[in-house]
DNA sequence: CATGTGTACTTGTTAGACAATCGTTGGGCG
DNA sequence: CGCCCAACGATTGTCTAACAAGTACACATG
């Protein structure tokens, strides 16, 4: 059984809820949560809310000190490098693994084509199947810890997506060329030229994010020779 | 500054008991930790004692479902299995970026030379000195979520060592050796190769571990060749 | 022996309250 | 006029008390 039914607590449902506005940009960075204006919004208690945010807080996308408002996470570019250098460790050593057994994940496969699918829809139309397409890869490996720390990984990834959903800074052509090219590598055994590439698909990914959210790119964030869009 | 002052809130400060009360055996597995209990056994209301449960619960030292009583994990030899290869994954991607600029953080030798100190203690004095060379290595590449990873996964692995506390599972001598040579191929630059120790390390500590559970272990358990103790 | 029922225990959630703390605004003083 | 300090409001941390809802186990029943 897949989806078994939900059972959700009320904390879990108005966490859920929370979290999928910080996605879409209902709440944006900075944007101040308090107990009593969650309370009464979802009209429940002030600790059913309290714990709530608790939750939100543990996942890293609400911020908060003590007897401070808990605001969403607003992240600078050095938080964005942070993020994306710590998916490729993760990702480039799970590309390693892979290749030694040379298995690729049918839902990977899959994702390449939603992505290819959705080049007619809008820039943010893409976010969705590229991160399935990772978090396939990492779910490959069967590890459930490794799965649950990606997916904390996921949630901030997300929120930088946000910010920039407006901006077209990622060709969908090159990374579904890039995907693909790394499929296949892990086919062929060859998971260290896999993790290299890997290391320059979020490269690119990352020093353009930054710079887009105000920072100074690096050189990742060119594209490969005579690859340069319209 | 190192440590600045505490000033932690009542639920931190249960927690933090709690959590040490598990690490050192206090608490073993699967018992049972009721919110009244707790709330009677520090003087707070249940609440707090329910926050700090909560809290627990999410770092993975405590387990439960919704309206049964949270209890201590226990541990069996699939979930050991799945944190060891988690914590491979993690270390031996360091390890390669690491030996890219054949960096040596300092507090992983002074790790080591205090392994080497503790050999006339106890065999759980060298817990302390083990744990600490390896987060060293991973603070190293100063990268704050990698770092928040691997520390949710260090609790867990304590939890190993003190449920096998009392049986002789590690030549001390070797694990030094093998720390010493990890070290020494980072600085020459050889990151497969360190990666590739780690792996053997990380690998025999595992299977032996559970094998100590009760389950069977695989060919990693075995020591190397020429390197059997007394 | 299997099954259903009931009771005690535990957790989920709520309400209201008070203390401690943070941010801000306004007043006093140089 | 500008700056520092005090008082205030807003917000969070924690508590007490209570009820609802669910689980687990013993018990009685078929």
């Amino acid at each position: 059984m897949a989806g078994r039914i939900a059972a959700v607590s009320i904390v879990d449902a108005i966490a859920a809820d929370l979290r999928s506005r910080v996605f879409s940009g209902d709440l944006g960075s900075g944007e101040a949560l308090t107990e009593t204006d969650i309370a009464t919004s979802y009209e429940v208690a002030r600790p059913t809310a309290k714990a709530s945010i608790e939750k939100l807080v543990a996942e890293g996308l609400l911020d908060r000190g003590t007897h401070k408002t808990a605001r969403v996470v607003d992240l600078g570019p050095e938080s964005v490098r942070d993020i994306y250098l710590a998916r490729a460790y993760l990702e480039s050593e799970v590309l390693r693994r892979l290749a030694r057994t040379r298995e690729i994940p049918q839902e990977a496969v899959q994702a390449n084509r939603d992505i290819a699918a959705s080049k007619s829809g809008t820039p943010l139309d893409v976010v969705e199947p590229d991160m399935r397409f990772h978090t396939s890869l990492i779910d490959a490996v069967a590890n459930e810890r490794i799965s649950r720390m990606y997916r904390s990984l996921v949630g901030e990834v997300r929120l930088c997506m946000v910010r920039v959903q407006s901006l077209h800074l990622l060709d969908t052509e090159l990374i579904l060329a890039e995907h693909q090219k790394i499929l296949e590598l892990i086919e062929g055994g060859q998971g260290e030229a896999a993790a290299e590439l890997l290391d320059e698909h979020l490269g690119r990914a990352r020093e353009r994010l930054v710079a887009a959210m105000g920072g100074t790119a690096g050189p990742e964030a060119e594209y490969p020779s005579g690859l340069v869009p319209e």
